[in-house]
DNA sequence: GCGATCGGGTGGAACGTTCCCACCCGACCG
DNA sequence: CGGTCGGGTGGGAACGTTCCACCCGATCGC
């Protein structure tokens, strides 16, 4: 070892274990043959020595990281937090790291663009990619440099792969539902594309069956999650609507707290729907109606589609579109 | 640029803008001076080359990271969610990156143990441990290579630094609100110390200071979230509890499904109270009565005190507890 | 019995930065 | 007017690994 406080590194262990650093790498990186004899004292001179590998100088030398990025938009919401796990249990199923950079409410393009570009200073082979702020061609910019997957949201650009769930077919789906459960006028919110790609196409798909299916529409635009008090006002004294769809339980959460500020039961007097059917509101105890999607799988597809470019032979980029399913909860009744 | 294809390094960057690497690196790492004019030619080379800073190489050379790495048991669940964003969001702010490993559901000790010596692998200079799996002595070991902060459970060891709740406090105030709402007998759910330390700790609190008042409390030892239906079966054959006290809010859900699923009607017919007050429960539109824990401030704390630790001073290890806040719902009713 | 092969081992040159030292030159000081 | 200072610059030695070329002795097929 050497005299300063500097950790131990393989030129330490080697020089204790009687051996050259070639073997103490050779153990490490499991490359190489090595005898059990060397092995085992390479083992215990690295035990006594303290010595843990440095992942950094690896792969610094290898130029393979092994390692695969991470962004989503914000993990302390169930639907990216959901997806962040499965992206990383995948990738270590497959034997990669996972580096995860995390925005938050607060975070905006920029800061997503520099999350981004930290990720591939840090020299991950790939980056999955979950955010619907994010531009398409902001990320084609960094897939030239990087194979660059988009994971829950559509995304058409020819240079990027991606993995999402059907919104027209999700949105048509829940508006057949509450069509089938008597309701002639419905309130929908409908998210302008700006705040939100996903959420604008669901609703207006939502919006489009409802009206194909002779459903009276009540549209409210470019409603912001914090302000939904005063849509609920209007849809009261107006009196008409006898369910609000919104356009994801998080939304559908907020109307019905405003519904109950107003003294209004769900779904005894309004009904109410939401979207993407995370936990905890599809227990049984809650009880919100919503379109499920397949988190899961969404994530397990998307780190393979990225390994396959990874590994070589995959097509420059592919979209691979899932579907969810009916959440049928208790939020939306039956009208006679 | 070399022949071949791989990414341009500072040499080439150097030779196209007419300088030595010397200035590039100076130009990029913000030490030394550039003269104005040295500054944008290497600016205009990198732009063409389309140079991205390897910040392995950079670290590897300068033995410096600038580098935490979080440890969250299960990034998708709102409560570790939440202390996840938090710390990344501080971590940026005073300049650091974050490296984040996260387990599952599945996760067990050896996998957690593993996840936490790649983040000492990948060099990151100080580790934030968010779980209440890990043993104090396997966290002990871990930290005397590397700074360490537990965030989210009590720990006593004199070489950890930890930032947490008090449980006691919190599972008192929260048996008092009970018990000020008339309930003269409750159904506590008491998990093990194997399942969960800072749970069990609660649990007993409530029991305890519900005790001391005078209340008669059934005891559910060792129950797991997945077979909640028998305890709470138990309780309305027997039918004495008023209200069901569970050691986290997941807990309550569990419990609430439960008793819905045999027609009790909560809190008309029988009173549920959670624990850790995490979104979206604490909604309006839900209104769980629960004891908040203030995991920003947790979260915050926690990096502020690795961050006191890196930059020298620090003591060895400090004990920081916060206390939470009643989050008073709609599940807990009077009694009369 | 002899070249080919193979398991086990060595040493040194990468990998792409940063950092230290040396150097130059113009400005300022006594 | 010589000496000192400091901004600007270049060269080379780290940083801790991996990887490659090479070496040695034992086994193998013929």
């Amino acid at each position: 070892m050497r005299g300063d406080g500097r950790p131990p590194t393989i030129i330490d262990v080697a020089a204790r274990a009687g051996v050259s650093k070639s073997m103490v790498s050779r153990v490490y990186s499991g490359r190489g043959s090595v005898s059990a004899d060397t092995r085992s004292k390479v083992l215990t001179a690295a035990a006594e020595l303290g010595y843990v590998r440095n992942a950094m100088a690896a792969s610094m030398s290898s130029t393979r990281t092994n390692t695969l990025g991470v962004f989503v938009r914000d993990a302390s919401t169930p639907f990216y937090g959901r997806l962040l796990v499965t992206m990383s249990e995948r990738a270590a199923e497959v034997g990669y790291r996972v580096v995860v950079a995390t925005g938050s409410g607060t975070f905006d393009l920029d800061d997503e663009l520099r999350a981004l570009d930290h990720l591939v200073e840090m020299q991950v082979e790939g980056l999955l990619v979950c955010s619907g702020l994010l531009s398409s061609s902001d990320l084609v910019i960094r897939a030239a440099r990087t194979p660059l997957v988009v994971a829950g949201r559509p995304e058409t650009a020819e240079t990027v792969t991606s993995v999402y769930c059907d919104e027209v077919h999700g949105g048509r789906s829940l508006a057949d539902h509450v069509a089938d459960l008597g309701h002639r006028r419905v309130t929908v919110l409908q998210p302008g594309e700006h705040q939100s790609l996903t959420m604008s196409s669901r609703a207006r798909a939502m919006a489009d069956r409802l009206l194909e299916l002779g459903v009276t529409v009540d549209p409210v635009r470019d409603v912001r999650i914090e302000d939904v008090q005063g849509p609920v006002d209007r849809l009261l004294e107006s009196g008409g609507s006898t369910a609000v769809m919104a356009p994801s339980d998080r939304d559908a959460l907020a109307v019905m707290a405003a519904l109950r500020r107003r003294g209004v039961r769900v779904p005894e007097d309004v009904s109410v729907s939401g979207y993407d059917g995370v936990a905890p509101l599809d227990s049984p105890a809650i009880g919100l109606t919503s379109w499920a999607q397949p988190l899961r799988e969404v994530g397990r597809r998307a780190v393979d589609a990225l390994l396959a470019r990874l590994d070589g032979g995959a097509p420059a980029a592919q979209h691979q579109v899932l579907l969810g399913t009916l959440q049928a909860g208790r939020t939306v009744a039956r009208v006679h």
